[in-house]
DNA sequence: CGAATCTTTGAATCCCGTCAATACGCGTGG
DNA sequence: CCACGCGTATTGACGGGATTCAAAGATTCG
């Protein structure tokens, strides 16, 4: 793991570290005292793309809350081809598998992108999570909500067929966007391996959606979605 | 819900309870004292064969903590199909998911035998999970492992081919329970439901591996695996 | 600007699901 | 305890949808 840029000491840092803290979700309802006592313990970092944050059988020691940037997780599948479990963004954490679990972790997380990331020891975490209860509930709820979430995509993988689940992604992607006009944020590849997909099933796909006049694929990862109704009987 | 058997009151049924309680993973670290205190929350209930403990769109209020029986959680997805998502046993908890987040359930429970089951209701355990650090963290562990089977469930079901995933079915239920000879406790077609296939797939599965040599099927839900070397290279 | 990665398109294959019919076995009720 | 009945399990044939392999085209990033 290289390339950190430690923050230490000087108090602009300290203060802007604080500040960072607060918008933290996991932290959202700790007193400014609280928030000051735990900034003093987080150590921000600077990754570049595509950096590797965690290996499958690595001992992570940290939880790391991302600030900016996208983080992918995915797996190596025994038939060796990588399996894309969930993609995180500002606010997510990761590395809790191991704060819970000590055993190594069975999974990898890349940086898709630039990303500021704060690591926070497990051990300073496990006295928070004893010290601040809120903490731990939060944790709940995030890991409640994951939990909820890949065993959707579970049954969706298992049950649906491809053109239901592209469907459903792009719908899904439009009312959290507010927009008909998204933008994938990711390569199309990892987007369909989300779906349980070859990238060329998700293409073929797209491509049939557009041939009927349902969507129009714009430069790039831009998806317009002309007919909301069609996609949704699918 | 039909057929509750409440013991209140009378002070054998209370130490029973305790003792009961007392055995429930998710309140292994508290004291005596605490332990009682609990008890006296907790409301034990009897449940017959394919009773359904909540359904989809209900707004079930209460963590049910399996004593003995057998639970089947799955979902119904858009194609209209029963999806397991997982079997939980005795020590297991179920309900958890409307305790954190508060809006209506999206999947089923039901018993698959004679179970005896103690709820709690989310405002008692609220309190809990806040005053005794202990107990969120058992949560915490918990839905953590629950994560990362779902997660294995999930690339499992996406990445490997139907031979992979019975062999490696087969196997870990081999050494969980310690033995090569392996009784399923439940359905096959729930087995086929678990590892996303259809019961027919499931089915011409065991007959090759069979006719390979690899495994024998005996009565009932009786399989013995005769060559784990190869099941483990599918 | 250039190269590596991602994306698209085509054609052939094959695995798995579906439908159907029969056999089995478990759990229920008498 | 036994017999009955329904849900479960098995087996066959068939069709289809997704993967695979391959190659060309587009995009992004250094």
């Amino acid at each position: 793991m290289g390339g950190m840029h430690q923050h230490l000491g000087h108090p602009e840092g300290e203060n802007a570290l604080e500040q960072l803290v607060a918008r933290i979700p996991l932290f959202s309802q700790l007193s400014d005292a609280e928030l000051g006592e735990v900034a003093r313990r987080v150590t921000p970092r600077s990754f570049p793309r595509n950096a590797q944050l965690y290996g499958a059988g690595e001992h992570n020691a940290n939880l790391m809350i991302i600030h900016s940037g996208l983080v992918k997780v995915y797996r190596i599948t025994d038939a060796g081809h990588e399996q894309v479990i969930r993609i995180l963004g500002p606010g997510d954490f990761l590395g809790e598998s191991t704060f819970i679990d000590r055993s190594a972790v069975d999974h990898f997380a890349v940086t898709l992108e630039k990303s500021d990331i704060c690591a926070l020891h497990h051990d300073d975490l496990h006295s928070y999570v004893l010290t601040f209860p809120g903490v731990a509930f939060k944790m709940l709820e995030t890991l409640s909500r994951r939990l909820a979430e890949t065993e959707h995509q579970l049954s969706s993988v298992a049950g649906d067929d491809a053109d239901h689940r592209v469907a459903t992604y792009l719908l899904e992607a439009s009312a959290a966007a507010g927009t008909e006009r998204i933008r994938l944020g990711i390569a199309k590849k990892d987007v369909a391996s989300l779906l349980g997909l070859t990238p060329e099933t998700f293409s073929r796909k797209l491509a049939a959606f557009e041939e009927a006049g349902w969507i129009t694929l714009h430069r790039g990862r831009d998806i317009e979605l002309l007919d909301t109704r069609a996609l949704s009987l699918l």
